[in-house]
DNA sequence: GCTGGTATCGATACCGGTACCGATATCTTG
DNA sequence: CAAGATATCGGTACCGGTATCGATACCAGC
């Protein structure tokens, strides 16, 4: 039943050595003789001691926590990268500690804060384009952090993503390619959200190169999701009829515009070719085809870790890394127009 | 720019006081004159103060972590889960610390385990049926526990879900009061996923008890998804074509299956009715209709979270509490046949 | 036998907070 | 004015580990 929980003094005691031999046998870490090593350990299993990582990390001054900073919980894309990153960390005795900031800047500062006073090993954060003072806090964290998603822009140390910007107007081309002439843009950009904003600037400045201008614009300030996309799509064709193509900010609301296409009986892709963004396991299935840009979402919180814990073998307090992954434009051709 | 972080020490020289001052003072822990706090704190402020939780965690014994432990972090069912429990959290001055499991119990064991270590306030847990060793950890924990997801058995302390049988139950019922007798089910049922073979196992009783049995059954094991759906579908009906109706997992294989149909050209719901499990958003935006129940994970989430912070609040180590929460059957009547 | 080296161990001082208790000063009260 | 109450402070001992360094024992070498 036990009463407190056992300390390691209650293992010193019952393998007959002091608090440090024990400490030391337990960590394997030299000037102890082999019979002790075995009398602690054996000592330890016994009674079912557990170390008290508190303790650990008082006295050392360093935990296993990784913190990890994100927009949202609930977007799969994060959920991805997350599901990435607890890969990379689940056998190297780091634990990650997860933050949700909601789009919400000031929230996102003090998720910060809170995580860094806890002294972690690393600290991955979603975006480049923090606020000068987060930016500040990051770079004078004494500790390694790593920017995800993009890449557009200056780390303030590590960094693992793909080129937003770049893989906007890589999809303009691609649609221009294809004989698309009559674009129109629908988003879910969060004022949080720079990547969508760059991509859409990325698109755009390669349609103006092409001499081509997009026929509307319909932006919500709304999370993203199918119904919202159906939802924006209806209202978007309501204003402009004469389209050929749409551009989404992201796979979810894409699909939800090919939802409603279909009950409209508007031919996908034939008439309206349309495009989202992140290459969604969902878009494969689909019984219509939609354009879309794959992005490495797991790989991303993959590679993140993984600079965290290469920093965190070698106790150094940065990463200093920059790390582009590809992406890969999935297009089908429509019948020509 | 700094050497080393400011500690409490820091703060009291700079406020001309003692650290038992300045800690009281900074907690508002009562004991210290007016003039004094506002000066501490001010200290506090210009320095830039910020306080370490671990050593606080290790003074008094108890930290402002909530343990969370979910099977799959990029299922969207546990994300949007965690956004209940991030949002519950986000103002009390908790932080979750997520784990995953990957619907492995050794893992689950281990992941309780390592966050046990640094005495959260709570835990939250997935599912009710862990094997026994893990249940006895659970039990002696000394700290606020909720399971979650699940009603169907005995809590080891507080409770949050929905009655899993009894769903499946009810969705037999509904469907067979549709008209549907050749029945078929196609699950991602994964070993560790219990909530899953129970509500396949209401809903083969109640079957049984309108004097019906499954046409057939289609099991994988692979993690649910959108493509997986499709490909089961596409299998399932090469063995079995006089099919009026396919009860799925969950909603993402059902979403899979109806691509397929509208693929096909198998009329949804008319020729079969199409039933998924969760209530997803995606689900009211599809072109086609189909059943499913819809469960309030978002407000699982939140409840879980909201009985730790109870318990925590008035420094009880236990919940004592099950909740379980009503699901709601969407079925769209389909012609008759 | 004495010296220096190596292996092994433990006492002590932290890490950065908080709980507890005693000390001091001011204020009441009879 | 003595005695007790109240408000405010600080010293000290923890919380449970680890780093450091000195102590001890044993060995080889001369």
């Amino acid at each position: 039943m036990a009463g407190k929980r056992l300390t390691l003094a209650d293992v010193a005691r019952a393998a007959g050595v002091s608090k440090m031999t024990a400490s030391r046998a337990l960590r394997n870490a030299g000037d102890v003789s082999r019979a002790n090593i075995e009398k602690v350990q054996q000592a330890a299993r016994e009674i079912g001691y557990i170390g008290n990582p508190i303790a650990m990390s008082l006295s050392n001054q360093r935990t296993n926590l990784v913190g990890v900073v994100v927009p949202s919980a609930s977007n799969i894309v994060f959920a991805e990268v997350l599901a990435g990153i607890t890969e990379a960390l689940s056998d190297s005795g780091f634990q990650p500690v997860i933050g949700v900031t909601d789009y919400n800047i000031d929230r996102e500062a003090e998720t910060i804060r809170g995580m860094l006073s806890w002294r972690p090993a690393g600290l991955i954060v979603t975006g480049l384009d923090q606020p000068e003072p987060t930016r500040q806090l990051l770079e004078h964290a004494g500790l390694p952090v790593v920017q995800i998603m993009d890449v557009d822009g200056t780390p303030t140390d590590g960094c693992v993503g793909i080129a937003q910007t770049e893989a906007g107007t890589a999809m303009a081309r691609a649609l221009i390619a294809q004989g698309r002439r009559r674009i129109g843009y629908i988003g879910c950009d969060l004022a949080g959200d720079t990547r969508a904003t760059k991509r859409r600037a990325g698109f755009e400045a390669a349609l103006a190169a092409a001499g081509v201008s997009l026929v509307g614009t319909l932006v919500s300030e709304q999370p993203s999701s199918v119904v919202a996309g159906r939802k924006l799509t209806v209202e978007f064709l309501s204003r402009h009829d004469d389209i050929d193509c749409l551009y989404y900010s992201n796979d979810d609301i894409a699909v939800g515009g090919l939802f409603h296409c279909m009950d409209a009986g508007i031919p996908v892709p034939e008439q309206i070719l349309l495009t989202g963004f992140n290459g969604l396991d969902l878009v494969q299935a689909l019984p219509a085809q939609i354009a879309t840009t794959h992005t490495p979402r797991h790989e991303i919180g993959l590679k993140a870790a993984q600079l965290i814990l290469e920093a965190a073998d070698q106790r150094s307090n940065r990463v200093d890394r920059m790390i582009e992954l590809p992406t890969r434009i999935d297009i089908t051709p429509g019948f020509p127009r």
